[in-house]
DNA sequence: CAGCATACCAAACAACTGTTTGTTTTGGGA
DNA sequence: TCCCAAAACAAACAGTTGTTTGGTATGCTG
């Protein structure tokens, strides 16, 4: 099963595609302006072709926005992986993973924005997939928290709802050029690391 | 200046009024559908009038947003005032005021969902009060960061924005009757307060 | 009880929404 | 070069949106 619903392809795809076109443009419209508030047209406009067009790709908005953020949490989950794989201080590779998950929904590419910014439920139809994809990004941000040396009795299960809840509300408040991802994941990780009652 | 735009009453308003319905059939649907995907009819179904009725109480949706957020921002400080009242042990009374903010977006009252789930930019024109209304209940919690016992250089703004971050993201992911505000709160303070790394 | 502003109804408006249908262009394999 | 499927156009559809306008009932005040 095809994951893009269309007539499926007897010969090979035409070279001048557009469908790459149509997913940059959904997925910067989706991430600043929100799903609900984009329009088959605005993304139609942007792409340079007619609202019509856009179903010989997909059969409805709401598999566009599948498309959009399926690949959202894969270059979430590629952004993340080179931190996740090497070895040494627990504490510095959690740093690592959240400074590059924090790139990634505040400054590399809008398909990470959407995944954090599109609530499921937006998207009645395919919300399951949607919460499918996100779990299955936040399994991998999971190894960051077990990976680390804690006291026995510690919840690592709210340790990782604090630290990503943290880190994907700071798309609200977060304004390029005043501070890096890097150092807030720096200032994040060592507000829990480090013993705050002496 | 009135926080409501209508002709400004030259008696007093009547008995039967049926504004606080209309607030409260608002702050139901923005709370569980969003904003932009609740509409007008929607509203005035549930308070049992006609869509261009509500155009006495309001002059557009907008404003009618404003007036729900406002009041979801008294409330969530009404709610949290007499946790910071008290005193005492400084983390006791942040663990109270997380306490009483979660509990007042996760299950007291729609109108305080809806100051956390609503973007101040899904209203244009009015984007700039809600901000302002937002800000000023942040300087309200900031006081309960701001009497913590820290070592010096601690970054208590960081520390701000995280804890706050993590208890408002709670909302996308918190299911009622598992586990209590309370308990939750109590989960977060405690990775914060004690030492992670012995 | 008279008068009047309050509070609402009733009906429409233009703009916009996602989507469908039939037709046309065009690139690439035979 | 022929041909067919890929990819897009052109135009419309029915439904929904926020909002406006003019009329009407009704509670309160004097």
């Amino acid at each position: 099963m095809p994951a893009v619903a269309r007539p499926s392809p007897a010969t090979a795809p035409r070279a001048d595609n557009r469908l790459p076109l149509i997913l940059d443009a959904a997925a910067g419209f989706f991430a600043d302006k929100g799903y609900g508030y984009t329009s088959m047209r605005d993304i139609a406009g942007a792409a340079g072709m007619l609202p019509g067009s856009l179903y010989y790709h997909f059969a409805s908005k709401e598999e566009l926005l599948v498309a959009v953020y399926a690949e959202g949490v894969r270059r979430i989950k590629a952004a993340v992986a080179p931190a996740l794989a090497r070895d040494g201080d627990p504490w510095e590779r959690l740093e690592q993973v959240c400074a590059a998950h924090l790139a990634a929904l505040l400054e590399d590419s809008d398909y990470g924005q959407v995944v954090v910014r599109v609530r499921p439920d937006d998207a009645p139809v395919v919300a399951a997939q949607l919460v499918a994809l996100r779990d299955e990004y936040e399994r991998t941000f999971s190894q960051a928290v077990a990976g680390l040396p804690l006291p026995p009795r510690t919840d690592r299960r709210a340790l990782r709802l604090m630290l990503l809840g943290a880190l994907n509300w700071s798309q609200t408040w977060y304004r390029t050029g005043k501070e890096s991802p890097q150092s807030l994941a720096r200032r994040f990780v060592r507000l829990l690391r480090d013993p705050l009652e002496s």
